[in-house]
DNA sequence: GATGAATGAGCCTTCATTCAT
DNA sequence: TATGAATGAAGGCTCATTCAT
C-alpha cells in the first residue's frame, strides 16, 4: 500500500542498531500508525529482536517521541538554516524557507507523515517539548510573515493565521508527495511558494 | 484530551441504540484513533454492551466506515446545496462552499478530525468507495475552480492543485478550532474564504 | 469439503420448523462437530433466526440429544425389523442385518458420522439413555453370534467381542462411503456381511 | 469423563515447555475435543500460561497438526519396526504389525482416539500431510495383505477394502481399551490378531 | 548487547441463552 | 410462533513489557 521507501532519517548513530531501530519504528509507524504498529513490528523491521528494542528505547511511547524528536529537529535546523542563508527581505526568505521545507518532506516524507499524524498519541513531557518545538517553527514563519507586513510585501489582515496555514498546507504536502509524481522537486517547491505568497497577499508578480 | 461535547453526527435512525453506536464510535475514534480506541470504549460510551455492538455492525472496521460514510454524505450534501443556492459567479459559489464547509466543522468537528485522520486505516471495498466519495467532493471544488479561472475571476496558474491545497486549508481547521476560540463562526469562513481566494490569486478586493 | 446432500433423517413432524431445525441441526454437527457448530450456524440452515430455535429445542445440548435419538431410534427399527423378516437361522439374520445397516447409512451417512462422533459431548440422562439404546442395538448382534455359535454357523472363540468389532467395522462404513463410489449399495452389504461372516469364522463358502 | 492418566506422547524436546505443552494439547482434545478444547484448558494443563502458549505454537489448529503429526509419525515408525522384525510370511508379518498397534494403543491411547476423532479439523497443508502419512500406513497393511493373497495365506476376495476394514477394527479399539479390563495387552493382540486373519480369510487354524 | 521465554492485561469477536415485542 | 436486541462469559490471539541467561 506504502510505495514509499524505507525511511532513513536517522543516520549510524555509533550505538549498534540505535540507527536501524529508530527507522525501523518511524516505518512501523507511518504504515500503521501508532497504535496499530507493534514493538515487534519494529522489531521485525529493524532486524533484531523484540526484547533487544528495550536496550535501546524504554518503551513505546518514548520510542515515538524520539522518532518525532529527531524529526522536528532536522525540520527546524534545514528551516533556521535556510533563512539564515536568504536574502534579508521577507519575500526571499518565505521563499527559502518554503522549499527547504519541501526538500525535508521530499526526503524525509514518512517523517514528515508521522511527525504530523501521530504527535498526538504523545503524552506528558514528551507531549510539551515537542509542541514547544513546533511552536517555535511556526514562529520562524510568523517571524517572516510579520516582517513582510510590516515591509508592505504582504498584505494579508490575519498574518499570524495566515502563517500558520500555509504551514499546514505545506505539511499536507507529505500527504500526497510521490517521487514519481507530475511536478518535479523544484517545481514543486515553486508551486508552494506561489501560493504561499498568494495567500499572504503579496502582490503579484511573484 | 479532548474538551469538545459529544459527537452527534447521527441524529436517532429509528433504529434502536444505533445512533448512539455510531456517534459512540466517533467519539472514541476522535479521542484515541482508530487502533487505539477499543469496542469496549465504544460500548461504554454508547451505554450498551460490548456484545451487543455486533447485533448493529460486523466488525470495528465497518464501524469506522460507517462513520466516514455519514460524515462524507453529510459534507457533500451540505456542500453541494451551499453551491446550488449561491449565485452564478465563480466567487460567490466558492464563498458559499467555504462557509458550509465551516459550518460543517463548526457543528461537526469531531466527525471532521476523524474523517481526516482515519480514512487510511479503511480497507478494500470500504476504502474504495471513501476515497470516491471524497474525490467527488473535491471535484465541486475544482469545478467552481476552473469556472472562475475561464471567467478570469481567478489566475492561478495551477487551478486542480490549488483547488487541493484550499480543501487542505479547510479541512485543517478542524485541528485547531475551538468553539470558545477568538473568532466567531461568521469570521472564520470570512477568514477561510480570504485565504481561498488569495490563494486562487482572485484580484483584489474580495 | 463435504460433497453429501443435506440430511433429512427428520421427515415433516407436523410442527412448523421442527423438522427443519433438527435436520439442520444434524448437518451442522456433521460438517463442524457438536463443538465447531453454533446455533448460529442451526438456525442459518434451518433458515429460521436464532431465539425461534429455543421455541423448539431447550438447548443446544439436547438439541443434539433429540438428534442423536432419531437417528438411533431409526435404526434400531430398521435392524429389529429386518431380523425379524429374516430366516431362522443365524447366517441369514447376520446377513439381513447388516444390509439393513448399510442400507440405513446409505440413507443417513451423515446421521450415522454424528451418531458415531458426537455421542462423547451428550451428558447426563441424555447420555445415559442413549447408551442404553445403544446398548440394546448390540445385543440384537450379540444374540445373532450367540445363536451362530451354538447352532456351530460361527466358531469365533470370543463371541460378545467379535460382535462389537462387526458392529464397529460396519458403523466405520460410514466414515468413508461416496455415493458415487466403486461399489453399488448391494455389493457393499455383500462386502461387509462376508467380512461379518469371515470374522465370525463361519465356514466357508458363504 | 476421561480417567486414563495424562497422555506422554511427547518426551522432553530439550526446548523449555514444549513437550508439557504438546502433551497438555493431546490430554485436552482427547477429553473435550478439539473445538471443546480451549488454548487456556491446554495452558493450564501445561502449567505456563496462555500466552507463552505461542512462543512455542502459531496457533491451535497448528497446534492440533503438531500433535497428531508426532502421534503418527510414533505409529508408523513402530509399525515399520515390526514389520521389518517379522518373518518373511504374511502372516507373521500382519501379526506383529497387529501387535505393535496394540501396544502404541496401550502405551498412547489418547494419542489414538485424537488421531481417529480430531482429525477431520486439520485444513489445508495440515490436513493434506497428514492423510498422506495415513495412506502409507495404511499401504502397509495393504502390501501385507496382498503378499498373503499372492502366497495363498489369504483368500479374501477385497484384499484392499479388507485391510482398510482391519485398520479400522484395530483403531477402534483405542475406544474401547481400559487398562484394567478383562483382557491382558497380550490377549488383546492376540484377539485382534485372530479377527484380522479370520476377515482376511486366512484358513484355520490360525 | 542480545536472546527466547514468560507474564498479565487487553484485543476483536462469537458463544449459548434470554427477553420484550 | 417468530423476531431483533440484549447479556455475560468465553473464544483465540496479540500486546507492551520483563526476566534469566
Amino acid at each position: 500500500m506504502n510505495a514509499r521507501s524505507p525511511a532513513t532519517l536517522v543516520a549510524d548513530t555509533g550505538r549498534g542498531n540505535e540507527a536501524a531501530i529508530l527507522n525501523a519504528a518511524l516505518d512501523a509507524f507511518g504504515t500503521a500508525g501508532f497504535h496499530g504498529a507493534s514493538m515487534r513490528d519494529v522489531a521485525k523491521r529493524a532486524g533484531t529482536s523484540l526484547s533487544n528494542l528495550y536496550n535501546y528505547v524504554p518503551s513505546k511511547s518514548r520510542l515515538l517521541a524520539e522518532v518525532l524528536r529527531r524529526a522536528n529537529d532536522e525540520l527546524a535546523a534545514r528551516l533556521r538554516a535556510a533563512v539564515d542563508d536568504a536574502g534579508d527581505d521577507a519575500v526571499s526568505r518565505l521563499r527559502e524557507a518554503v522549499r527547504a521545507y519541501i526538500r525535508f518532506i521530499v526526503e524525509h516524507q514518512v517523517a514528515m507523515v508521522v511527525s504530523t499524524n501521530e504527535v498526538r498519541y504523545l503524552t506528558g513531557a514528551d507531549r510539551a517539548s515537542l509542541v514547544a518545538e513546533r511552536d517555535a517553527t511556526q514562529a520562524v514563519f510568523e517571524g517572516i510573515v510579520a516582517q513582510g507586513v510590516a515591509e508592505g510585501a504582504f498584505r494579508t489582515p490575519y498574518p499570524d493565521d495566515a502563517a500558520r496555514t500555509v504551514l499546514t498546507a505545506l505539511g499536507a504536502v507529505a500527504g500526497w508527495y510521490r517521487p514519481d509524481g507530475r511536478l518535479s522537486r523544484g517545481q514543486l517547491a515553486e508551486q508552494q511558494a506561489r501560493y504561499a505568497l498568494a495567500l499572504l497577499e503579496a502582490p503579484l508578480p511573484h
